[in-house]
DNA sequence: CATGAATGAGACTTCATTCAT
DNA sequence: AATGAATGAAGTCTCATTCAT
């Protein structure tokens, strides 16, 4: 949680007697309220149709009582995207499996994903795909930075399992990573497109299936399962 | 109105508001003049950051013009749309080489998507993926008709290649589209998102050769294989 | 009226085919309406106290139209102080007696100045002095060439008294004009701030009288006594 | 408060706001601090956009303390000026060489206000002149006392050299003290707007001379040059 | 005494939409 | 049919000021 995205400073104070304000618990607490709602909001409406009244209402706060906290509205949207980022990058990095195969990581990579998402992540999502589009201007840079970050622990996934030959390595990373994220996105949209409900664990589980023969190296996949008959028999042999 | 889409006509504009009016060509003209620029509006700058007033300077017309012949932004959002996904639809739709092999006609999809969407349509589809979140609203219940008859040319393909033994049939189609659609997406949010160029041709053709191992049918031999795997694993499971 | 201020558009207009909106009647009456009441609004007010909701409201109409022809109140403000520079400078260049002697122009310059400072004139100096101090920024950079022009008048009727040997021409004509300008603003100032009525008329005979022997060449015998005792002066400073 | 002037203490401070309280150390270097920093900011910005937060944090401490001290930022800006005010007049009052001749004094009181004015006066003079206008309301009833003191010791100069025949008599005093205030003004006006710099000590004097012929009777100057002739020969002849 | 925290009031500005001509 | 003109409604943001601790 809260690794040091350039875009936020943490909510608990990592690190006391780091900056000038103190960040008093209360406050604290204040900056958390007025994220926690104004990620409701901007999930719901999206940028443009979010307003700061509403997310003081929420809270039963004054609207200036916002602005005492962030600075503009824009300020407030990028905290909570990038705390946002921060949760989904968190919760890989720390669950990852690390020592199980890379089909298996990438099942967890995939089903922790769907997970995020389907909690609240649905209007966040497209939050950033549709702020993501004002490139250049305010959004936009930091979000490639965040993607860059968010994106991190699959492409590592990729590389190993190229190294360890679980993987094809014939394909440039960033095809890889669209054949994963891509099917992931399109599901979730259909999702909330069409207010279809999925079951997370099956869709997961599905996902990577279908696309691992994709993944893995031209008849590698023939290759394992005739090696694992192998196996077996001189193992049934032996008992 | 009394178009194929219920949103708008394809080819022919709709006509006038009035459908009293027989629709003149004058009348004809300023729909379709309203529209292109309403699309190059709604493309650059989303629904929201959209103005009226850009849309009638771009073609040197008054506002109030435009609500002569749209009865509200919205309306004219919604027309210009249909008209994209209409657009998309009939080239596919007209373009697909019916005769040649499912792969060949995958390719001839993912070709013509591309490169429709990188014309003019990333921002078309940023406006999408945005608006059609304001679901049960006023978009939305629309979009979820529209969105069958743009997926309806690969769903066919599909289940066309089903039928004929070139594509697998033990999955369902639904997660195959997202199989397509997914990575194809994901690989124009990459090119909006980074501003990275990228050759149709060549991403088209190396998208279709990547999916395509996880689209065919798995030989009987793999088939065996994986049964086998799978029942040993559910006895593990159960031990 | 309307001399080419780069402020400003004139008014009335000049050049019937010079910009895209032919500005009609219509259009042209609001606009000189706005400019009377946000004249009349920043000079009570100043800028800042100075409400758009306010001049609006003076002439009964919503606050939106006036950012109908203004695109900010700082563009109206900047309009409203060019325009009335526009009026001194109009006034002056054409109401001047230029077959008259110095002296006697000299006269109609300070009445002139005198007079319109007074009619509405001392808020909008008010207005003047207060904003532009807010130098190199928004104001300002444009003041100082109004203030160039407003002054022009009086700087080239000193240039021609030193020329004809009527105004004294060892002292540089900036400082001549402090000795102009200053006193007149002065006398307004303390009419603004005590709210003490004058005579104009009276006003502007006594103070050019006051200024003419400090204007005036020297007589030859007192420059020879003036350079004698600065002589003496220097040599005493020496010893 | 129980202060010379109604507005303020010139060098003990005013009593806290209870007069209660014995005003310790303390709390008049609080008041002291906080009367600084607000001359820093109220010179920098003019009232209105002058900010209490920005004087707060000037000095470190909570927006609150300010008006723990001082009731409005009204009142504190009051005081501001009127605490300026009175170091002007007191430097010139101790500082006037009242041996020497008019013409010196003159000189001497000129060149004190350009100096104060410069060193930090150009905003406070805006200020006061840009808040003077807030006339009959809470400003301005106070200025014009304070206004009195502070051109009270030309006044009395002038009147002085009225009386000694140094100085014309047949001119209101007034239109006098305007002739010495207006150009020095103007320069200081010069300065702020087009940021020029000046020479203080050559300024004040060449204002002097330009001024002095004004001043003196008619024919007074040729008098009084041709009498120092005469004592001059006559010192040469006796030594 | 000092302040952290909160806020009411109000400012400027934008924009879709209407209507008389 | 086309439009010039006007505006209601709403939104973001600022700031002096208050109050409990």
């Amino acid at each position: 949680m809260n690794s040091p995205s350039k875009l936020q400073a943490p909510v608990q104070p990592a690190s006391p007697p780091q900056r000038r304000a103190p960040a008093s618990a209360k406050t604290l607490q204040r900056v958390r309220d007025i994220l926690r709602a104004g990620r409701e909001v901007f999930a719901e409406r999206g940028y443009e149709r979010a307003t700061t009244t509403e997310i003081a209402q929420r809270l039963g706060i004054s609207e200036a009582t916002v602005f005492t906290y962030f600075h503009s509205k824009r300020e407030l949207c990028m905290r909570v995207i990038g705390d946002w980022y921060d949760e989904i990058i968190a919760a890989i990095e720390q669950g990852l499996p690390r020592e199980a195969s890379v089909r298996e990581q990438l099942e967890f990579v995939v089903h922790t994903h769907l997970r995020l998402f389907l909690i609240q992540g649905t209007g966040l999502c497209a939050l950033v795909l549709s702020e993501g589009r004002t490139k250049g201007q305010e959004f936009g840079d930091a979000f490639v930075e965040l993607q860059r970050r968010y994106t991190a622990p699959l492409m590592e996934l990729l590389a190993r399992g190229q190294a360890s030959g679980e993987v094809r390595a014939d394909i440039p990373l960033r095809l890889l990573r669209s054949l994963v994220f891509g099917p992931m996105e399109h599901m979730l949209w259909e999702v909330i497109i069409a207010n279809r409900q999925i079951d997370i664990d099956v869709s997961a589980r599905d996902l990577v299936a279908l696309l691992w023969p994709a993944l893995q190296a031209p008849q590698q996949e023939l290759l394992g399962l005739r090696q694992l008959r192998a196996d077996l028999e001189a193992a049934l042999n032996r008992s």
